[in-house]
DNA sequence: AAATGTGAAGTTGTTCACAGCT
DNA sequence: AGCTGTGAACAACTTCACATTT
């Protein structure tokens, strides 16, 4: 247990891979985005520039982030759009398919499920769970509605690693840490409160109030 | 169009406001959240070190984060619940009800408009829009959905100064250059595109596909 | 000529350490 | 004694400047 110095030198993400600033990871998610759509018009060949104005960065920032895992570019010519969006799925795992579970099939949880632009980008929300599966949609669902109870279960057969959680506030650190027992290990967090989890999980946290308060300091005049 | 050194020492927020970091105004939010919390609870007093934890954050950047604005706190005793949450809603605007209109009525846009929970925290959605108003919704709504000719007259008549877009990608653009046009300052972008507007206006991106992908990184053993 | 890759400089944000009130 | 307020040290991130490759 004597701690050594060597030890603590990179710290934090727990893996193989070279410490990523933060920043750099969520950039990239951007950047694949821009690829897609450059994939779609049979575009081929991008340069820094190009690909980081599509972004809405800086091109040396661009292709700074691209060195940290490696070196993909032809000088005086650009990236090999494939190429570079190969490299970009693996690293963010969604060259293949990953399964994800909802709970809370309110209004925001239905809207999501009803939402179908995950798919193209990696994601299938193989289902949904909720206190009271069977009460009256406002439409009709693809995904199944179950019972909290079939949780552990499900996301043991399936390997699913992650989670979008769009339960009420009061319901949402229960939910959470039922999730966590059951091996979750991302979560997308929509209810409005801030989640304690172990620090293997990960959460990110998208809460409208906060971002609608965020723009309305900018927007007085 | 010479240069002056001293011209650029400040720069970008244009306003009287002295600079307060992005990410200070953005905490601003989440502190005025757990001080709601608190208020509720009939919590008059919290220290620094109790608001700090509630919002996932140290001690010494709650503190720093404040004296951006001022000194509200007591030595040997801590803040005023009250006060604080006081100074914190003027500065975000949220004290006074804020008109805000949506923009796109498809799934998620009428998830958001069943969503009751923005009234609390200082917005109304007073109106909707959507290319074709008058289609088949899934549940009935309080608010009104119009056609986006009518849109500019809502936007003036009402003073709104922030939207919520939730229209399809490829409509995005243009939909934002009318939303500019008819005077509103911030959009909060709920289609996965990048918005290119004048920098006299804000936007602020939800993608949910991105924060997946995000995720999808850490989530990989 | 045109573009990438990258050390170094610059900027921004966070944490420390402690002085100063109550 | 307890807790805030803050300059100074530190760390993270971004941008510059330019060597390097095709």
């Amino acid at each position: 247990m004597a701690p050594r110095k060597n030890d603590r030198t990179e710290s934090v993400t727990r893996s193989i891979r070279p410490v990523i600033p933060p920043k750099t990871i969520y950039r990239m998610s951007i950047y694949m985005r821009c690829l897609q759509r450059l994939k779609q018009n049979q575009i081929q060949t991008v340069s820094s520039e190009a690909l980081a104005s599509a972004a809405g960065v800086k091109s040396t920032q661009l292709r700074k982030d691209l060195t940290y895992f490696g070196q993909f570019g032809t000088r005086g010519l650009g990236y090999d759009v494939d190429q570079l969006s190969t490299m970009i799925g693996d690293l963010l795992g969604t060259n293949r398919l990953q399964p994800v579970v909802l709970i809370g099939a309110g209004h925001l949880g239905t809207a999501l499920l009803s939402y179908r632009g995950f798919e193209q980008e990696g994601f299938e929300l193989i289902a949904a769970f909720d206190a009271e599966p069977h009460r009256e949609r406002d439409r009709p669902l693809k995904t199944p509605v179950y019972g909290m109870d079939r949780l552990p279960r499900v996301i043991r057969d399936h390997g699913v690693k992650m989670a979008v959680l769009t339960v009420p506030a009061a319901a949402a650190q229960a939910v959470a840490n039922q999730l966590v027992d059951a091996g979750i290990s991302g979560i997308l967090n929509f209810s409005p409160s801030i989640l304690s989890v172990p620090d293997t999980v990960m959460v990110k946290n998208v809460n409208l109030a906060i971002e609608l308060e965020h723009l309305s300091y900018f927007v007085q005049q």
